[in-house]
Formats: C-alpha cells, sequence, structure tokens
DNA sequence: CATCTCACG
DNA sequence: ACGTACGTGAGATGC
C-alpha cells in the first residue's frame, strides 16, 4: 500500500522521509538483533514487502547477513554500479537476498551519506569478505540477468560460481515472444506488482542524477526490491518451468550457456585500428569522388544522407519514375528502386555506391575503434541471450554480428579484426544447419539423401526443380534454387519468392509446386507445424523452449500469414540456435582443461577462435567434434573450418 | 524519438 | 482483392 501511494504520488521527498522513518525503526531493531523479519515465517504470497530491507554500514552487519547468506544457502544478487557495461561499470552497493522478503544494502561508493557521521564500508573490505561465498559453488545465486554480475565480479578478480536461476532467462524460456524482460515487466506480470523504477529514484533529463548521488534510504529499497523480487520471480518461475519439463534443460544448457557468453565477452576480439584508421581516409576519399559526380550531374549539392533530400533530386528534379512507397506513403529510395532506376540515369548507381560506402565508413570503420576498451584493448560485444524469439543472440554495443562480408569493400573491413600476436583465427561453420533441420524434422526421404551423399544441396534442389542432372545446373538455376531453400525456412509465398527473384507470381508458384512435387514431405511438414502452434498456441524448439503465436487465431489475413510462417520458421531457426547453445557450452568446458585458445565470437552458425599456432591442430579437431556431435540427427551435421591471420582469411 | 536504410545469418 | 518472405542492431536525419 505504502509503496503505491509513493508511486501515485511521484517522488515526494518529504513523504519518502516519512516512511523510511518508519522503515529505519525497523531496521534497528534487526540491528539490535531481534530477529526481524528473518525469524518471522515469510508470507510469500505477499508481493514486495518493502519492510524487511536494511542497511548494512558495519563490518558486523556484513557477517550478520554472510551467516544468513550460509544458512539459507541461497542468495539473490544485484549490484548497482556507474555503467550498464559491466566492462567499464564500477561498483556503487550490494543488495544481497538471502530469503524472500529479507534483502540487505550494502552501499560503497555513495557520495551522499546521511549525515557525517555515516560511514559505509568500503569496497575492498565488502568484496575480501563476499569472495569466498561468491566463488562458493554450493551457495546459490540468483539474479536477473547475471551475466551482467559474472562479467562485472569477473573485473573485481572474483569468479561467480554455483548460478542456480536467471530470471530474464527462465522467462524467456517460457515465452520467448515478450518484448520486455525488464525485472519490472516480469514482476507486474508474474507477481502483480509495479517496482521503483530506477528514474523514481535518479530523477530524468536535466536533473537526474548519478547512482552514487542516491540517498541511502532510496537506494536500499530500490535495491533490495531488486534483489527481492528476482528471489520471489525465481521460486514462481522455478515451479512453471518444472511444470512444462524443462527444468533439466533450463539448468544443464540456459544456464550453463550464461558463463560460456560471459567469458566470450570477456575475451573480446582484436582489431588493427590502424588499418581502420587507413580505411576511414580510403573511404572518405571515394565518397568525396562520388558526391562530387552525383552533384555535377544533378546540378546542385544536397545530403546525400537524407532520404528526403534524395527524394526530392530523384523525383523532382531528375522526374525519375516512383517504383515504391515507404510505410509511410512517402516514394522510397531503397536498394531495390536505385537499382532498378539505374537503368534510366547514371545518378541512382552513383547514390547506391555513395550509399554503401558511407555505411561501411559511419557503421563499421569510424564506430568500431571507438568502441575499443582502454583496459585491454579489445572490442567487447554485449551478447543478449533473449534478444530474439526464436532463441538466436543478438549482439550489441557493438554488435559483432552484422561485420561486413559480402562485397569487397565490406571483407576489408573483416580483415582489421585479428588474433593476438602468437595466435590465429579459426573459424567454424555450420553446413546448411537449417536446411539439413528441415530434413530431419520433415523426414523427406529425397533431402535426407541430399545430405546423406553430401552434395551441394542448391544444386541438387535445382535439378529436382528443373529435371536436369546435376552437373547440367546453370548457375542461374542455382540461384533460383538457393531462393527457394532458403524462401521455405522462411515460410514460403508465391509473393515473396517472385520479388526475391524478380519473376512473376504465377511463375514463382509454378518453381513452388515443382519443389513440393519433388519434396513432399516438406509440405506435409509446413503443414504440421502450423497445425500443431495453432492447437498448442505456440512453436517450440528441440530443447522445448516456446514462442507463443497469438497471430494463428486472428482473423486478419496478414496476421494469419505472420503466424503461419512464424510457426514454421522458428522450430528450424531456434532449434538451430539450441545446437550451437549446447556445442558452445562443450567447447568452453573442453577450452577451460588447459587450453590457451579462446572462443571470442558467435555469428549464428559460425564460431569464432582465437588458437595459437601449436594447438591449431587438436582445436580444429576438437571444435568439429563438438559441433557435429551436439545432436543426433537423421542427416549428418557438418562443419566447416577456416584458418588465416584475420577473420577474412579464417572464413 | 520515429523513420529510413542497410549491415549480418 | 489483398499484401507477405525469417531473425537481428545501428547510424543519419529531422521533427
Amino acid at each position: 500500500m505504502e509503496l503505491e501511494k509513493f508511486r501515485y504520488e511521484g517522488f515526494d521527498k518529504a513523504g519518502l522521509r516519512s516512511l523510511f522513518d518508519e522503515l529505519e525503526f525497523k531496521n534497528l531493531l534487526r540491528e539490535l538483533g531481534d530477529g526481524g523479519g528473518a525469524a518471522e515465517k515469510p508470507d510469500e504470497n505477499r508481493t514486495v514487502p518493502y519492510d524487511d530491507y536494511s542497511l548494512i554500514l558495519t563490518e558486523d552487519g556484513l557477517d550478520r547477513v554472510i551467516r544468513r547468506i550460509k544458512e539459507t544457502g541461497e542468495v539473490s544478487i544485484d549490484l548497482e554500479t556507474t555503467s550498464t557495461d559491466p566492462m567499464l561499470a564500477e561498483i556503487v552497493g550490494i543488495a544481497l537476498c538471502p530469503a524472500p522478503h529479507e534483502a540487505y544494502y550494502v552501499p560503497v561508493a555513495h557520495r551522499s551519506l546521511a549525515d557525517s557521521s555515516t560511514r559505509q564500508l568500503g569496497l575492498p573490505a565488502v568484496l575480501g569478505k563476499l569472495k569466498p561465498l561468491i566463488e562458493d559453488e554450493n551457495l546459490r545465486k540468483i539474479g536477473q540477468n547475471i551475466k551482467y554480475e559474472f562479467v562485472l565480479l569477473e573485473m573485481y578478480g572474483l569468479g561467480l560460481n554455483g548460478i542456480s536461476f536467471d530470471t530474464m532467462i527462465a522467462a524467456h524460456m517460457l515465452d520467448s515472444s515478450r518484448i520486455s524482460y525488464s525485472l519490472d515487466e516480469l514482476c507486474r506480470l508474474y507477481l502483480g506488482h509495479s517496482m521503483i523504477s530506477y528514474k523514481d529514484v535518479t530523477g530524468t533529463g536535466k536533473s537526474k542524477i548519478n547512482f552514487e548521488e542516491v540517498e541511502l534510504e532510496a537506494a536500499k529499497v530500490y535495491s533490495c526490491e531488486d534483489a527481492d523480487v528476482a528471489m520471489l520471480l525465481a521460486r514462481k518461475l522455478s515451479r512453471e518451468l518444472e511444470e512444462l519439463g524443462l527444468l533439466r534443460v533450463y539448468r544443464d544448457v540456459e544456464l550453463r550457456f550464461i558463463e560460456v557468453l560471459a567469458r566470450i565477452e570477456i575475451n573480446g576480439v582484436k582489431v588493427d585500428a590502424g588499418k581502420l584508421r587507413e580505411l576511414s581516409k580510403e573511404f572518405e576519399a571515394g565518397l568525396k569522388d562520388i558526391e562530387k559526380a552525383i552533384f555535377e550531374e544533378v546540378g546542385y549539392e544536397f545530403n546525400l544522407n537524407s532520404p528526403i533530400q534524395l527524394r526530392q533530386v530523384l523525383f523532382e528534379t531528375l522526374r525519375l519514375p516512383q517504383k515504391k512507397l515507404t510505410k509511410t506513403g512517402e516514394s522510397s529510395t531503397d536498394v531495390e528502386v536505385l537499382n532498378d532506376l539505374s537503368k534510366f540515369h547514371p545518378v541512382p548507381e552513383k547514390v547506391l555506391e555513395h550509399r554503401t560506402l558511407s555505411k561501411l565508413k559511419s557503421t563499421y570503420v569510424d564506430a568500431l575503434p571507438r568502441l575499443i576498451n582502454p583496459r585491454t584493448g579489445r572490442l567487447h560485444t554485449s551478447f543478449n541471450p533473449v534478444g530474439s524469439s526464436t532463441g538466436r543472440l543478438s549482439s550489441s554495443d557493438p554488435n559483432l554480428q552484422n561485420i561486413p562480408i559480402k562485397t569487397a569493400q565490406g571483407r576489408r573491413i573483416r580483415e582489421a579484426f585479428i588474433p593476438e600476436e602468437g595466435y590465429m583465427m579459426l573459424s567454424a561453420d555450420y553446413s546448411q544447419i537449417e536446411l539439413r533441420l528441415l530434413a530431419h524434422f520433415s523426414g523427406d526421404e529425397s533431402l535426407i539423401e541430399a545430405f546423406m551423399t553430401g552434395s551441394d544441396i542448391h544444386n541438387r534442389t535445382a535439378s529436382e526443380i528443373f529435371g536436369v542432372t546435376p552437373d547440367l545446373v546453370t548457375p542461374d538455376m542455382r540461384r533460383l534454387a538457393k531462393n527457394i531453400n532458403f524462401g521455405i525456412i522462411y515460410g514460403i509465398s508465391a509473393f515473396g519468392l517472385a520479388k526475391q527473384l524478380g519473376t512473376s507470381v504465377s511463375i514463382a508458384k509454378s518453381y513452388i509446386d515443382e519443389y513440393f512435387k519433388r519434396y513432399g514431405k516438406v509440405r506435409d511438414y509446413i503443414e504440421k507445424s502450423i497445425s500443431d502452434a495453432k492447437s498448442k498456441g505456440y512453436a517450440e524448439t528441440i530443447l522445448g523452449r516456446r514462442r507463443p503465436i497469438p497471430e494463428l487465431a486472428s482473423d486478419d489475413r496478414n496476421r494469419k500469414g505472420f503466424g503461419e510462417r512464424t510457426a514454421m520458421n522458428t522450430p528450424i531457426q531456434g532449434s538451430a540456435a539450441d545446437i550451437i547453445n549446447i556445442a558452445m557450452i562443450r567447447i568452453h568446458e573442453r577450452l577451460a582443461s588447459g587450453f590457451k585458445s579462446r572462443m571470442i565470437l558467435q555469428v549464428h552458425d559460425e564460431l569464432l577462435f582465437e588458437v595459437p599456432e601449436d594447438e591449431l591442430d587438436v582445436i580444429s579437431r576438437m571444435v568439429r567434434e563438438e559441433m557435429e556431435g551436439a545432436w543426433k540427427l537423421s542427416v549428418p551435421i557438418v562443419v566447416e573450418i577456416g584458418t588465416g591471420k584475420n577473420w577474412a582469411e579464417a572464413h
């Protein structure tokens, strides 16, 4: 009740203070050793208590907390820091929750203490006391996105062992379709409670203060609530996982995967900043030349990066035909349109060249060096394990899963990704993992046969569709078959295929018909995926991760169509993700047994390693073995391995 | 902060 | 008749 009142009235300092005065009394009782809430039987059906939280300002206090954690055998941890990037963050305070409704806040770097007589414990002393507990694998650690704590504690020389629950990961496994997996969102959903938001304690905009400036009492309530809610959610979500039979996979795969990702993030990848600087100059000169040519052609200067200005130039000044509209009804100037307009005028092609170069320069060449960690001299991405609804990872700050490769200029950026001195890059790629899963799931004899014999799958598909022997398949036929194979995985439609191929819908339709004549069980499988998802309400992967698809029940043709494509694509894309995750866990564990080699990136179906030359052979074999053996399918799983002095060479 | 565009699998 | 390929993140522009 107090919480609700506090929230609705906004951040009222006076009101907050009286609330805190009341709480302070209980804290005092606890400090005096009356037992407080700890001795009472906590009512787990309450939402968030808010009254059994204590500030820890003394060594004795901290010792009591540590005893409590040892008593309960578990602790939910929430660190307050100076940065969302755990590689750069400094600890401001630590919330520890050893049991539901009982939490403690240990400030270590707050600036505004209650009064001059208030002293907080120093960070070295606190970490010194907590280290044995944090490293004790028999004390269960609970958290919301605990990879953050793992990476950050590692920066302080503490190894976080005994991760027993991550609420974010659990919620994603139960329902990967959510937009947000924030603690606040999960708390609202599963506990029916709105939490104090970060903004409530720090303010926003101009008057925003850093967490170090937040008063101890406000920091305590905010931070302890986070730790407490994670503890409460862990119990709730654990029951849900158990009911669905997912607890084992959750523990054996999802939880273990956290540490693998943390290690990759900590390892980071080296980039040749000098090489990128050279590329920047070169691209700059190229952009200038293209600009000049375009401005001469058009007759005046404008901002090529502005779609609005470009629209005016192409469709008003040059009077070129308008091909398609954007979502908001404006004339599109995207790559498809510009390619098409290239046959009428020299400018569109030049604009495309400019776009490509400008994109590469701003997004990669100029941006990446700024993100090099000054301590390590390397790039450390952040992998988000709940970043997609299929179960794939996403990567950000920087995104290292979309480094260019398709064009020659792009590959030059990849050349700047280099191994440490004395090491080589090793890249291991799953070959056609999604089509192999399609063969496995559908049981289609033709598709299985193609993979059993190790043939070029697109060539094989082309030969089937066009009714010629594989040696008579032309590059055009193969390209078309490749598009169909992709289309099948995406949830094919004649319209989509036609657009991709640049043919008519009726021609695309005839290709699809021919495909399904040859691969009949693929059609059956697609239909079964959709009907299964319809009856269950969700699609699932080989590990049982669930993606609800409410669109399947929609009356809207588009929404329903989207739902159907989702129903057939998710088990394939998601299971491919499951398989590489399993491989990564095994490889991580084997690397830990005395190798110098490091796993440094995952790009959906590729793993990148930094390997000392004398480990190349053994690591190649080990990586292949673990990737190919991660899951048993009815067709072989094949991995292609390359090595080189940079990422471009290794790929 | 939305829009457009484009980098990747 | 209608609109559709699956999954992401980021930079630049302009309100």
